[in-house]
DNA sequence: TTCTCTTATGACACCGATGACATGACACCG
DNA sequence: CGGTGTCATGTCATCGGTGTCATAAGAGAA
């Protein structure tokens, strides 16, 4: 591999002159610049990044470290596919930037995160992103020397700066509008409450009810979600025909996820209950594969990951460059509700304005 | 940051010494070893790769170049995951080697692939490895130095080294085993025949047939692939109509993808069909969000996603290592058939033994 | 006892860039 | 015409490790 004194022997300068012509950082002659150039192209010349980085001290790289990659065996949450969406937000903000992303993965053992931390400190990496599957809390070895870190889709409880999805707010800002589209009893499949998401959602459920003036209502609400085991399509048969059997059964059920909404389709219409004329249904995620893909076409609400990860990497190159305006905590990011056909607009209504859209 | 000179300072060594402590290359004393371990703890030292390769000239870096992160706007195939398992093959087999990945992402357009290349080059990756969203055929810069290419899920016709998915063998397999569970009439919902895998796959189909000993009937195929775009359910609505309506309709469909599959059964269940007891359906792709989810859990064919990274990745550290019985032409990976319930045994027999497994 | 041979360690140059500083050639100014 | 800037370029040291070679100290062999 050439190097930036064959460069320069080639092109009868010196080697800085080489160093100047590359980088732009000081005045060249018109001829001068010609030759190094004919020189570099003759000898297919492609500079050294070790090199430069070990007089400038400055590596352009940032380590990404994600479980999306090789995702645990248990399928999880929604499948490894958000942390892909952070990352591509990540790798769009940082690609203006000029930094290199490093990925490495844990294969979702968290334990693996020190080495490979390790790995990127050796790289010398000027800042650090731990991507999470979904919505939870971590803990990660600390990092000794001054490397900013971020943490996406998750949080710890040493403060580390956190990008997080406004699970609270998306679930109000759905619920917010079925009231609008003139349901009242609004069933409710709910995530288990063991994952940070749960509770948040449900609180932004039964606030946006408190909002619109109707009562909670206890029968409404079921958990159904076995982390991805056996008898969850049973489990959700029992809920949803319990509910349809009250007296005052619900009109649209929300379920926890797109997931879920892909098996109360199949189960309301094995029980013959015609999708959304009898009965609506709206999920969570905007997982586009199945809210695209069913018919009709599901109501949903956007996790926006790459907003998240956009927003990921702006905080970290802030840190990097060592701003002093440091925001603190968490910075949620609410994602837009997507309307589609999954749910009956009970009342007609000039709603169309309410469709709100938060992502960048 | 502590450097090597630190270390040996605290530990009374010489710099050469501490080296010899951190690659084990050469006898070291007790006592001495273990001053310089202290002083390396006391001290938070991290080695500098940089400095490391500069003088090894042997970065432990290989590059990954993909448009699985930012998928191109229009929804394509199964919609970017695939890449991910590819990665997630390459990244584990990648692991064992001491290899660090770096990852760059073409956001969908080809023409970034170049820059990519060069930003690898410059910090002298060892490797390079294309990963395309679905099998296809691609045109990438030409590399200049010698640094050995891998294309995973695509082909090129400069024979540049491929690891392919067998879309001809994968279907022909799953067709037999259709045969063998006793369908004779099987309906076949194609990929558009544009993409790579299509007309693989419909010869497999065929051929499948014709080890079976069943005439291929045009009436039986249709291509209701849109590429995504709105039409889609009307298509294969009209398809599946038209089909069931020949006097000899079709016991089973095979769907191209598991996304239409998705499709199918929603249509076929509002036709007042029932899966799997009045028609079946097969998919491709063991899109397991899909596949698992609905009920009844539909029978597919797996993309060997996870074998076709970890091919990629031996066959490139072969190359690296530069093995000579350097095999040509494209690797092909045949992934096995998922049989599931959304299939019905028309004939019992004792298939079990059919159930091939070609995955490791 | 003297001569290898091994073990344990250090001295020093070097990998390929770039930062700091110096230098020579002009141009422009009063 | 000397002084002062700016432009264009070169010299040299340096970043942090490691390869090469040298050296010293003991162990075992002749």
């Amino acid at each position: 591999m050439a190097t930036i004194y064959d460069v320069a022997r080639i092109a009868g300068v010196s080697p800085k002159t080489v160093s100047r012509v590359l980088n732009g950082d000081a005045p060249v002659g018109k001829a001068t610049r010609e030759a190094v150039e004919s020189a570099i192209a003759q000898l297919d010349y492609v500079p050294s990044n070790a090199a430069r980085m070990m007089r400038s001290q400055r590596s352009g790289l940032i380590g990404l470290i994600t479980g999306a990659i090789s995702m645990s065996p248990e399928p999880t949450q929604p499948a490894g596919l958000p942390e892909l969406f952070i990352v591509q937000g990540i790798q769009k903000s940082l690609a203006n930037s000029g930094m290199t992303m490093m990925i490495a993965d844990t294969g979702g053992v968290v334990e693996k995160a020190a080495p490979l931390i390790d790995t990127f400190l050796r790289h010398r990496v000027e800042g650090l992103i731990y991507v999470a599957e979904y919505h939870q809390k971590v803990a990660l070895p600390v990092i000794s020397d001054g490397t900013p870190m971020i943490l996406a889709n998750c949080f710890d409880d040493r403060g580390t700066p956190a990008i997080l999805p406004d699970d609270w707010r998306g679930q109000h800002d759905l619920v917010a509008r079925l009231i609008t589209a003139g349901h009242r009893r609004i069933g409710y499949l709910t995530l288990r409450p063991e994952i940070a998401a749960g509770p948040l959602r449900l609180d932004g459920y039964r606030a946006a009810l408190l909002a619109g003036g109707i009562t909670y209502d206890a029968a409404l609400v079921a958990n159904c979600d076995l982390e991805g085991r056996d008898g969850e399509t049973q489990l959700l048969w029992e809920a949803i025909d319990r509910m349809l059997r009250l007296s005052s059964p619900p009109t649209v059920f929300c379920c926890g996820n797109d997931k879920m909404a892909l098996r109360v389709y199949g189960i309301l219409r094995s029980m013959g209950r015609k999708v959304p004329t009898e009965v609506s249904v709206a999920g969570y995620d905007n997982y586009r594969v199945i809210a695209e893909t069913l018919y009709p076409p599901l109501t949903t609400v956007d996790l926006p990951y790459t907003a998240m990860g956009v927003r990921a990497a702006q905080r970290l190159m802030a840190m990097i460059s060592g701003e002093t305006r440091e925001e603190k905590g968490p910075t949620l990011v609410a994602g837009p509700v997507y309307w589609r056909d999954s749910v009956t607009e009970l009342r007609p209504a000039n709603v169309s304005l309410l469709k709100s859209v938060r992502e960048e």
